[in-house]
RNA sequence: GGCUGGGUAGCUCAGUUGGUUAGAGCGCAGGACUCAUAAUCCUGAGGUCGGGAGUUCAAAUCUCCCCCCCGCCA
């Protein structure tokens, strides 16, 4: 399995993402996307925005902008935040591309052939004035049961209940206000998931490594039975309902719903990929064409995990098409500001733009994935930000890399220093080091990132340590060799450090590893049975000690931070 | 209301199939060192493991009841 394929829930359009969004998928994924890659694995790591659906419709109208102009400046916004944060997608796309378009229409088409989509005529609101269908959130009334005056066609917001538009007491139009509303019946197209109740609990039960999370979840909606669902909504902003190519009579004003064509856009991006000339997409998702050797691995948030592991699987399998289908998946908690909720509405929390002008992006990474979400919530803060990163990136592994390399650059000459042999310390070291790699190489696998990160800082720490043992300035005074052969040492694990710090803190390890001369092909990752571990940098080779890899985080910006986004 | 997950040192969290004095980081106290971003290293003090009952030679770990927190669903 050398081939590893890796998705991470699509951001939605709608406005910058948080850095719980962050946290949640695209950030693991592209650390786990990393870390492969330094093993040397062929990695295909997508992501994409999501931009069909309601709320899309709702922000482009409120900021005055068609829809399709709204999502180009978004998708602009939301492209460079990823750039920022070192997401290393190998393609960001747009479900709204052609792809997308195309293959949704194409997997509509077969499902149906397969006798898995079905017209059917339901009941909704109809605004005169606006002369279309209203989907539920653009009707607002009142609340049946509380008589809130201003509850969604969906939800009410204040008595949380959930609603049926056409429950709603005097409703009007939320894009004319009219009040001549009227129901009238209208066709859309369902997705008989019931039929596929027994192909997909057969399909997630052999699933075998899933957390068990995503396995109860899965297991829980196919216990309680599957429900047929419609696909296709009243909209014009999204992709076009056609059969066989051409538009579908009575369809002309709906599109398919989006969370129908959403997760389509994992594939529908590794098509634009290839269209852009980044080389071929089947043999990553067709399993005829060479995708049985592939590893699919899937980055989300809890809230997503119903849909990946049955609606998705269920477009796939349904289609009897040879569609590879996830193997491992990984889904997070939600990061909490101060203990509530990140909102987007109420402008809690720190978005990613903004997180990008307070510190670089090498911080958030450390601190979200040293805290990720993974067993429960995690709670952010400023002051535990602070805290984590002056002590773990500035303290431990900036200070360590800063110490050694001036020492030896004011004391020997600034080259990897020549002389000593190996003692009983130098082989403690090695034998440490090879217990703390396997451990680490292990965490990363099974994708438990909390335990990765903590080992790496271990690993980093042992640098303080062991030059707190080997004690170079000291030797120095009566024994040149001796403390040769503890800058020789201690430069190696600078170079070590740096090298398993890529994944996750790529701009700094790459400053580090730059610093110390060393060569792009020399910066995989290591094997913990390599005995030139320590003594990989040639003797001689000169190099400068780089700058100040971290500036710490001061009480006043924590204070001038909690003042702005009002911690 | 139904269902996940969680409730472990002041704080953030680990704790494998139940088994010697319950662990880590931060914070705190003391010491060492002086190469380094007043950084680092060592040592130590902190927990009746949400509450109650039970099973067992033995439970943070299993069973039952109850109380909180987050989320999903209805």
């Amino acid at each position: 399995m050398n081939r590893i394929l890796i998705t991470s829930a699509l951001p939605y359009i709608n406005g910058i993402k948080h850095l719980g969004n962050l946290a949640g998928s695209m950030l693991p994924a592209d650390v786990c996307a990393r870390f492969e890659r330094l093993r040397g694995k062929d990695v295909l790591y997508i992501c994409a925005t999501d931009e069909h659906g309601t709320p899309a419709e709702l922000a482009a109208a409120a900021s005055g902008q068609s829809v399709r102009a709204y999502c180009d400046e978004q998708f602009e916004v939301q492209r460079r935040a990823c750039a920022g944060f070192d997401l290393s997608f190998d393609y960001f796309g747009r479900s709204s591309n052609a792809p997308n378009a195309r293959l949704t229409q194409h997997f509509a088409d077969i499902l149906e052939d397969n006798g898995l989509i079905e017209e059917r005529v339901s009941e909704q609101v109809y605004s005169i004035d606006d002369k279309r269908f209203l989907p539920d959130r653009y009707v607002e009334g009142t609340c049946p049961h509380c008589r809130y005056e201003k509850a969604r066609g969906d939800q009410c917001d204040d008595c949380g209940r959930v609603l049926d538009p056409v429950d709603l007491v005097e409703p009007y139009s939320t894009i004319s206000g009219s009040k001549s509303l009227e129901v009238r019946e209208t066709r859309h197209l369902f997705l008989r998931q019931s039929k596929m109740q027994g192909r997909v609990r057969e399909w997630v039960e052999s699933a075998v490594d899933w957390p068990p999370l995503a396995r109860s979840i899965a297991l829980k909606w196919l216990d309680e039975g599957l429900q047929d669902r419609a696909i296709t909504r009243d909209l014009s902003w999204g992709i076009p309902v056609l059969r066989h190519g051409k538009v579908r009579p009575g369809f002309e004003n709906k599109v398919f719903y989006v969370w129908f064509d959403a997760p389509i856009e994992y594939i529908g991006a590794s098509i634009e990929r290839a269209e852009a000339g980044g080389g071929e997409w089947e043999s990553w998702w067709r399993t005829d064409k060479g995708a049985d050797d592939v590893t699919y691995v899937q980055f989300m948030g809890k809230d997503n995990v119903a849909f990946h592991t049955v609606s998705f699987p269920i477009t796939l399998l349904g289609s009897d098409e040879s569609w590879k289908t996830v193997d491992k998946l990984k889904a997070f908690n939600w990061v909490t500001w101060y203990g509530g909720k990140f909102s987007t509405s109420q402008k809690r929390g720190i978005f990613m733009d903004q997180a990008l002008e307070l510190a670089p992006s090498d911080l958030w990474r450390w601190q979200l994935m040293a805290n990720a979400p993974e067993s429960a919530d995690a709670a952010f803060t400023l002051e535990h930000f602070q805290t984590v990163v002056n002590k773990d990136l500035a303290d431990v592994l900036g200070n360590f890399v800063n110490r050694i390399t001036r020492f030896a650059t004011s004391k020997l000459d600034g080259a990897v220093p020549d002389g000593g042999t190996p003692g009983p310390l130098e082989n403690a070291l090695v034998k440490q080091l090879k217990t703390r790699l396997t451990a680490l190489t292990g965490y990363y696998e099974t994708m438990e990132y909390r335990k990765a990160m903590a080992e790496t800082r271990a690993i980093w720490a042992m640098g303080n340590e062991y030059l707190a043992e080997a004690a170079p300035w000291t030797a120095l005074k009566t024994d040149r060799d001796a403390a040769a052969l503890s800058v020789r040492t201690g430069l190696n694990l600078v170079v070590i450090s740096a090298i398993i710090a890529q994944p996750v803190i790529p701009k700094a390890a790459a400053k580090v590893l730059d610093a110390m001369g060393v060569p792009e092909e020399n910066r995989n990752w290591p094997s913990p049975e390599d005995r030139g571990l320590l003594d990989a940098l040639p003797v001689g080779l000169n190099f400068t000690p780089p700058d100040v890899l971290f500036s710490k985080i001061t009480d006043e910006d924590v204070a001038e931070w909690s003042e702005r986004f009002g911690a």
